[in-house]
DNA sequence: ACAAAAGTGTTGCACGTACACCCATGT
DNA sequence: ACATGGGTGTACGTGCAACACTTTTGT
């Protein structure tokens, strides 16, 4: 594409906070960078937006090559623009989130050498990141928290059957603090669109919860308002 | 600074949606552009970010040009990328809101010539605005509408002293919608944050209502909670 | 006196919160 | 039998929504 703009030594680029349950406990999507600056290091998943595609297609993109996921709903939710969180030059980030179910099955490997390795890690215990994705995780993290408060977004976290506690615990995980079970139960099932199934939990040794559904049908007739209204 | 990375012709911009209310209506900031392309437009105050400012920077510095208003508190809500939002090339933007109150005294006066004229436009009837601007716009009152509904921040918009009517006028305006005269008044004053003057409004030709005032540090006390937790 | 907006209370409903015990199952 | 989590109901307080008439003031 031509241009008649002034020429800057710019570069947008993406990050991904893509968060997943697991072993009962919240996690995040990252990468072993394989490349300069801060190479070996873990990171969460971005890279550079290309001249001919929109943000939210190099967001898919670059997810994509990074870690194998993708089709994913992803969301911009913050852009970072300090002069100085690069160390090479001038790069404003777009930052987007996305919850996914973490399903035995997908193979997380990056298609390009860019990342050496992707992988699940406890959102407890990030440890040092590089740049200033501590901060893109903090700020993705808040907006989950409050998103959460008023649309019942877990599900999109949780494998197709799951138990009533197993979607407590991970709203505490989210929420950072503990609720009350009979509470929370009344109003999950309030909402109607949990499906309860004629099955129960396998494997435990204690006595077996009910399995539950979660009926996106009803769920999208229920929200699609509040949605419409959403930015 | 020096860069190691690609070289892309890339730029990114800011643009500021300006809520005001004036006249009992809505408006926002808008200037005429005295350069191509769209010269003679009506569009948001927006401009090309600088390599050495950051974002917040530059959406204060663009704002203070093109309209000489400076000082107010932005606060970033979208980054627009669309790969052809701009005829002349690739340009990312990052937009920008704020709410204040149009003083009588404060100038609108641009101080570049990039743009012929700043005023105060209705939200209402805006016609037709160049780029993604429309768009822009429509996302920015989405996020201001939503996030009156948690956290009363119309004062912003009024005069120092005003009535219980002008609020709730200036309410129903952002929400479009007509709300309930006591419940709105019983909701406002439970708030405590509102003082109540000694003084009435004059020059009307009915009967005359009390003055509020604001008062920021009991609003302050009250809501800090719930500003730590916003993203 | 009339027009125009100011000002004022009550009731019902929905929702959130606090709180404690018995049940089913595997070992 | 025991340990472990599964599963259940009530009572109270808060906040929101619906609703109509009297008062004050300027002309």
């Amino acid at each position: 594409m031509e241009t008649l703009l002034p020429k800057l030594d710019s570069v947008f680029s993406t990050d991904c906070v893509i968060f997943g349950f697991q072993a009962n406990e919240l996690k995040i999507l990252l990468i072993d960078r394989n490349e300069e600056p801060y190479k070996g290091w873990r990171a969460l998943p971005g890279y550079i937006v290309g001249q001919d595609e929109s943000i939210d297609d190099a967001a898919e993109r670059i997810l994509y090559e990074l870690t194998g996921l993708r089709g994913l709903h992803m969301e911009q939710f913050h852009t970072f623009g300090d002069v100085d969180r690069h160390p090479q030059g001038r790069v404003i980030t777009v930052a987007y989130y996305a919850l996914i179910r973490i399903d035995g099955q997908q193979e997380l490997k990056p298609v390009t050498n860019f990342a050496r390795a992707a992988y699940w890690h406890p959102v407890k215990d990030l440890g040092k990141l590089p740049f200033d994705h501590q901060k893109i995780f903090e700020t993705g993290f808040r907006k989950i928290r409050r998103r959460l408060s008023y649309q019942p977004i877990a599900f999109e976290l949780l494998p197709e059957k799951f138990t009533l506690t197993q979607l407590q615990t991970l709203y505490e995980a989210i929420l950072n603090r503990k609720l009350d079970k009979r509470n929370f139960r009344k109003k999950m099932l309030s909402y109607g669109f949990l499906k309860e199934l004629d099955e129960k939990q396998k494997g435990v040794s204690y006595r077996a919860a009910k399995l539950y559904r979660f009926d996106r049908r009803k769920y999208n007739k229920i929200f699609q308002n509040d949605l419409s209204v959403e930015g």
